[in-house]
DNA sequence: TCAAAAGTGTTGCATATACACCCATGA
DNA sequence: TCATGGGTGTATATGCAACACTTTTGA
């Protein structure tokens, strides 16, 4: 702090949600404290703002600790700042979520030091979560209902190679509800943003259904006039 | 602070985009600062907050210091935090807007001493602003124009009676482009919260329009499944 | 009587919804 | 041959966009 400011001690945080598709579930990242407050609770992962980083470098920041990632995208969604949100003092959050693509293993990386560990949880068995961190995981479950109507973020969960039937899974966990399958085949090829390859599914005990990747490309070309899933 | 809390020195402010609706024309409430930095400029008012008010408080704090005003809804759109975004320390800042119905001469009470004034500014004219506030104004423009399509923010702007024209003018501004009248009204009124009154328009020199007001019973009741404007 | 804004319907097009059966595969 | 999910089309309803003239009023 240079000079003038007339401030009262206090932290900014981020926490972060992250969505992961694994097994046919949607799941989240958890850690579990090693410190207080709320030692050994569940919680959002997150950290304190550094002096001389920016809330967005904090946030990925973030992210990289946890799980080795870079260059994911990350958005920021909501600033929690009820007086008492931190038992130890004033503690105002900026909640981020981001969509990861798991399957391989490289989630997970080295943990600093206030986690004993992480583990991604299925979002329909959360258990229960320290701080206000429950409700900063609905809002962003909010979040992504909405925006995934108009941004593909969806794809973000799904590995490089997918079927329409793995997309119609994303949708259904993420918007809690079936949605009828022509209909959305339809829908999600209409957009001109998937490109049918030349393959199938392999390995399983009945039809192999045709794998489709997401070209980003044409998706870019549409940007602007936003889409709507 | 009440312990172990490994913080430094820093600040988070509140900075808002108070939209208003005055002779035609969509305004922003600007102050006109008196104290460094960027003193004598222009900025969005805005202010730190204190130890004991939450985010929440605090943004309807400088709102009512502001204008007087209470219990306007507000809402919170984006955290800015940039390190060097302010020239004298760390201080992150949490943007709101709020729509306000001005008309009366209620606005602009006593300005707390960090202002030598405030004034309402046509946003189509706006003057160099300090700090990074241009682009948290932009920002806000850009919520509330996707804001306004779903809900029925743009009657928080309007005199309690205003005619079908002044809504489709403040739509008009607010998303940059002209709007069909037959479509926009049979649209605006299709949704069933606007009630007509059995009353005109006075002291215009031309055919008297019918006067409507915003019903928010209705729109209490359809609220949920949320409305397209 | 003129200027200025109020008020009013129809048509074509695109999009959304509802709905059921055959196909391919491996076990 | 059976179980499992893959893959496909049509009909209907709804919503959106385009479009122009008559009415009322006060100055």
């Amino acid at each position: 702090m240079k000079e003038v400011l007339p401030v009262f001690n206090s932290a900014v945080s981020i926490d972060c949600v992250l969505f992961g598709f694994d097994g046919g579930e949607l799941k989240i990242l958890l850690i579990e404290r090693n410190e207080e407050p709320f030692k050994d609770w569940w919680a959002l992962p997150g950290n304190l703002i550094g002096e001389d980083e920016s809330v967005e470098q904090s946030a990925s920041r973030i992210l990289h600790e946890l799980t080795g990632l870079s260059d994911i995208y990350m958005e920021q969604y909501y600033t929690f700042g009820e007086v008492n949100r931190h038992p130890q003092g004033r503690v105002i959050t900026v909640a981020y979520y981001a969509m990861l693509r798991l399957g391989g293993d490289k989630a997970l990386k080295p943990l600093t030091s206030y986690a004993k560990k992480a583990q991604w949880i299925n979002v329909k068995e959360l258990p229960k979560l320290g701080f206000d961190h429950q409700h900063i995981f609905d809002k962003g479950l909010e979040k992504i209902k909405r925006r995934i109507k108009h941004l593909p973020i969806a794809f973000e969960l799904l590995p490089e190679k997918f079927t329409l039937t793995q997309v119609q899974n994303v949708y259904e966990l993420i918007l809690g509800k079936k949605l009828d399958k022509r209909n959305f085949r339809k829908k999600i090829l209409s957009f001109g943003v998937l490109k049918e390859l030349n393959e199938k599914q392999k390995g399983v005990s009945f039809r192999a259904a045709t794998l489709y990747k997401f070209d980003r490309r044409k998706y870019a070309k549409l940007f602007g006039k936003e889409i709507s899933f």
